[in-house]
DNA sequence: AGCAGCGATAGGGACAGCCTATGGAGATCA
DNA sequence: TGATCTCCATAGGCTGTCCCTATCGCTGCT
């Protein structure tokens, strides 16, 4: 049995006429005749009484219509879904990424993502970079951005950088400046003491800014800490401390900024994906975007 | 797109594997490599993510694979049903007949035919011929019993003999039998004045006797009529009158039976159904044993 | 009787699908 | 590190199938 019989047979059973159908399905007459006659001696019943000019359905071919239709119903519905994922114009993606960016990148790339493709789902997991290394080994993400290098050894990720956030200090800008006289950059070493409002643990940038406090030789003074970084950013706000932040964040957040001296504060974001398949056409235009995105808004 | 193609599709889905899955489906590696391919480049999109030793389904194929198992599954059923009809293991059978059959042999036949394909719904229409024959042009019959000649031409009808009928009389037992004396026959003309059971209008029992009698130069006597052929029978057993019918109704009636006198009284039963197509498989066989009963129960 | 319409049949050509052989990239192990 | 194995992709040849044109046979109409 084949799709192609089973096309013929309902253009003869639409057209009650084996010249029409043939017509109807660009073929010669004879071809068709043939090929009806292949799929009757295949299921061993007639499908046509053959009577002149009168060509009606036998009880077997009354039988096959239906299903015959259904069939080939199906097989247009599987071409268009699969096309429709394939361009995008469906699907669903899942990008991992740490709170830091959720808070600015990734808000303006998903938007422009969604403009370009609105049939896609888009599912944000909002988590630590060793969760969504983890996460996207597991199949549970399409895509994360995570930041590198990462402390152990990926399992099986192909990352790629994807760009360099400068970390500055944020602090309420009705308070005294984080760093007296005409001086407008910070040291880390100025950190020292300094009362820092803290992101919840999980957070990369608690790690980061912790361990550069150590390697200049001190542990960071918390007076509050655990908030996501709307919190973090409303603590300051409200005096309770400053922070640091990635200065894409700080740029939106109204609060006074104040960077890092030479050679500043850095870390690299990149994005990752599993390194044993290829990623979902919808991962690798967001990853487009999202390079896109970066080259347009920092030139 | 091709049935084969989404054979080998399904097949690599469920074994994760290009080579089991050639073996599964009887099919080189290669083959089947290049129908999938030939798949996907119809498709215009990667079914597969081939990492090694790790193939997985793409969002394209996730997508297509409960579509494929759908038609897969379809053809399978279209292949089952269209066997079992033709095969009589399903169907239906439209069987027309006057009710002076369907009270003698149209039972015995259908319950022989039920026998042997109980899956074949069977149908009956209890008509006059003329109705039947309407009714079998009309496509509303697959097989009629019909009482030949008829009067006028029929429609495009193929029909053959059966049998023929003997008709006789009957009456009530103990009630003076209808002819007197030694004599155990009667003729057409000793129904002449003779109380008459007569069957409603549309019996071909009714036209063929009235007939008779018209032709014997008489009108026949009716003290009742109008039933089915079992109040006539009854009418006939409460002594209402007399009536005349076939032989095989009356040998089951337990009346007095008087056949008529020498050449005496017959019909002809015909199986008739549309000239234009050959009767379906269910038709066909009901005739086999339609004749195979006749042959059997009567030598 | 002749003609037109329609489906079946015959014969030949092109192409598609299948085969075997082989290539090439990872994974495994000595 | 090199040898081997596994597994999918590619190449080339062959066969079967599908489609074509030409024609036949039958039926119904003029």
């Amino acid at each position: 049995m084949q799709l192609q019989q089973l096309r013929y047979f309902t253009a003869v059973a639409d057209t009650r006429h084996f010249t029409r159908a043939a017509e109807r399905e660009h073929v010669a007459q004879p071809s068709l005749s043939q090929q009806i006659r292949a799929l009757e001696r295949e299921l061993g019943a007639e499908l046509f009484h053959r009577a002149r000019g009168h060509i009606t359905l036998t009880d077997a071919g009354e039988t096959l219509l239906p299903l015959a239709r259904r069939i080939l119903a199906d097989t247009e519905t599987a071409r268009r879904e699969v096309q429709e994922v394939a361009q995008l114009r469906r699907g669903r993606l899942r990008l991992g990424a740490p709170p830091s960016l959720c808070a600015s990148l990734v808000p303006d790339v998903l938007s422009a993502f969604h403009a370009t493709y609105p049939g896609v789902d888009l599912i944000v997991s909002e988590d630590g970079s060793q969760d969504l290394v983890r996460a996207l080994a597991d199949g549970e993400l399409d895509l994360a951005l995570i930041i590198t290098p990462l402390p152990g050894q990926a399992p099986a990720l192909a990352t790629a950088e994807l760009l360099r956030e400068e970390l500055v200090v944020v602090s309420a800008p009705g308070r005294p400046a984080p760093v007296a006289g005409r001086r407008t950059r910070i040291r880390v070493e100025d950190l020292r003491g300094r009362p820092l409002a803290m992101f919840r643990r999980g957070y990369d940038l608690r790690e980061f800014t912790t361990a550069a406090c150590r390697a200049a030789g001190f542990e960071p003074t918390f007076t509050v800490e655990g908030g996501e970084m709307d919190a973090v950013l409303g603590f300051v706000r409200a005096g309770l401390g400053i922070a640091v932040v990635p200065s894409m964040v700080a740029e939106r957040s109204g609060l006074r900024v104040t960077p890092f001296a030479t050679p500043g504060m850095h870390r690299v974001v990149s994005v990752a994906h599993r390194g044993d398949v290829s990623p979902p056409r919808a991962a690798r235009e967001l990853d487009r975007i999202l390079r896109a995105h970066l080259a347009d808004g920092t030139p």
